[in-house]
RNA sequence: CGGGCCGUCGUAUACCGGUAGUACGCCUGUUUUGGGUACAGGUAGACUGGGUUCGAUUCCCAGCGGCCCGACCA
């Protein structure tokens, strides 16, 4: 993409309203613009990291057996009533037709996706299921924060499964547990698994996967010699214990953003629907439920916690809205290169705008795209490439450019 | 929702009870050309509604909006 077709534009001053790494980067480097409080449009730039995060999901989902699909995000009032969360769930957004009819907006989809699946369940030979979407949640939250970290709109991938049985449901969850660390490292983030509570519909622990950074909401305890990690707000141990998991490290606390969840939900919503399957005796039964979150913008947005520097964003490569940013300088054309990149299927940001070499420097730190490939009366017929983490540029041909990109 | 701070050109800021200045951006021209080049000219602004006052962008109240802390976040 030619730079100079892009509508945004930088902002050379963080907003004044915008307190978190996060927002300030994002909103300057114009990847996203803030409609109102906790929901932001995400424009060019934005859109294309926010797509490459959800394609790395919508991967790992599928090599794990889960369904794609869309549901809608109005919902009857009915189905909330059954479950009884019209009345319980403060989050919920409910609104009014102009004949008085209510309707819910989705803010989890418990209660579209059970009766929708198990409409198609009738013995145990149908189970296991798995179906999931990536769509934008709404939840009325008293106070939206931090950037893309907590909106009142955010896109989220919910997976629901349904289980035979309580071991099955347990086998699934290693599965989907593997899954989103893969997920997770693909996204160039660590995440702990955490046990947390299972909230008001679920009697059983939860687990969540939290990525230590300041800026997120959770203070957890984790281990500093095993994997053992938990939510404060069900800990029964406080930091400096020793660990209750493998008795030789100590716990140490960490603020942490919520980037993924799974929930046991036991048999509530499908009792709620009364919808059973039939065993191998022919007795009717209620499956287990799953629901695995994945918090797609807020994964966004804590990348951009993790990963910057006093210049700008700096993008792992599996996420960065494009794989190279070549600029033009002194007046140089750059479009041969740039055909030539595009060529090899690489994606490229040409900033071919009229501006000084140092406005191009100071802008392609702050988008933050991994690699800096420069074309100026300088390199000739070669390109001066740098990666945006490092500090040394070297020239090569485009040849050797694009051969060393498809080693990588 | 409780508490705090705040609302001035597109962005960031300044001053002021007598209606606003700066920087960046943007437009025009010259200049410069490897880390936000320099100069000149131009463009553009007081959230909304009440109140006090001779006069309000400034003070007061309300509304709307934003940020932060807390609570909340099946």
């Amino acid at each position: 993409m030619r730079q100079s077709q892009l509508f945004t534009r930088i902002e050379r001053n963080a907003p004044k309203d915008e307190a978190t790494v996060n927002a300030q980067l994002l909103v300057r480097a114009g990847f996203v613009s803030k409609l109102m409080a906790g929901d932001y449009s995400y424009l060019p730039l934005g859109l294309r990291v926010l797509n490459k995060i959800e394609n790395i999901v919508r991967e790992e989902m599928n090599a794990v057996g889960g369904e794609e699909i869309k549901m809608p995000q109005l919902h009857p009032k009915a189905n909330w009533v059954t479950t009884g969360g019209w009345d319980k769930v403060d989050v919920l957004f409910k609104l009014k037709s102009r004949t008085d009819k209510e309707y819910a907006l989705g803010q989890s989809e418990e209660e579209v996706v059970t009766p929708l699946v198990m409409k198609y369940v009738n013995t145990y030979k149908d189970l296991p299921k798995a179906v999931y979407q990536i769509h934008w949640k709404f939840r009325d939250e008293l106070r939206s924060k931090s950037g893309l970290l907590r909106g009142v709109e955010f896109l989220m991938k919910d997976m629901y499964s349904f289980h035979a049985d309580q071991k099955d449901f347990d086998r699934f969850y290693e599965v989907v547990k593997k899954a989103y660390l893969k997920i997770f490292a693909r996204l160039g983030l660590v995440a702990k698994v955490t046990e947390a509570s299972g909230g008001a519909f679920s009697e059983k622990i939860s687990y969540e996967f939290m990525v230590l950074t300041d800026a997120g909401e959770d203070d957890i305890l984790y281990c500093d010699a095993c994997e053992f990690c938990v939510n404060v707000e069900i800990a029964k141990q406080k930091e400096g214990d020793k660990c209750p998991k493998c008795g030789k490290g100590k716990l140490a606390k960490a603020r942490a953003s919520e980037v993924g969840n799974v929930f046991d939900l036991g048999q509530r919503f499908v009792k709620a629907f009364d919808m059973g399957f039939m065993n191998e005796k022919g007795e009717k039964q209620y499956p287990i439920m799953g629901c695995f979150g994945l918090g797609i913008s807020r994964v966004m947005g804590v990348i951009v916690e993790k990963c910057n520097d006093k210049n700008g964003i700096l993008w792992p490569e599996s996420v960065a809205p494009f794989r190279v940013h070549l600029l033009a300088l002194n007046g140089v054309d750059g479009a041969g290169v740039y055909n030539d990149l595009q060529k090899a299927g690489i994606e490229v940001l040409y900033d071919d705008r009229d501006v000084t070499p140092g406005v191009k420097f100071a802008e392609a730190d702050l988008i933050g795209i991994p690699w800096r490939a420069v074309v100026s009366p300088k390199t000739g017929a070669d390109v001066e490439i740098k990666a945006r983490s490092g500090n040394d540029a070297v020239t090569m041909s485009v040849k050797e450019f694009i051969k060393k990109l498809s080693s990588n």
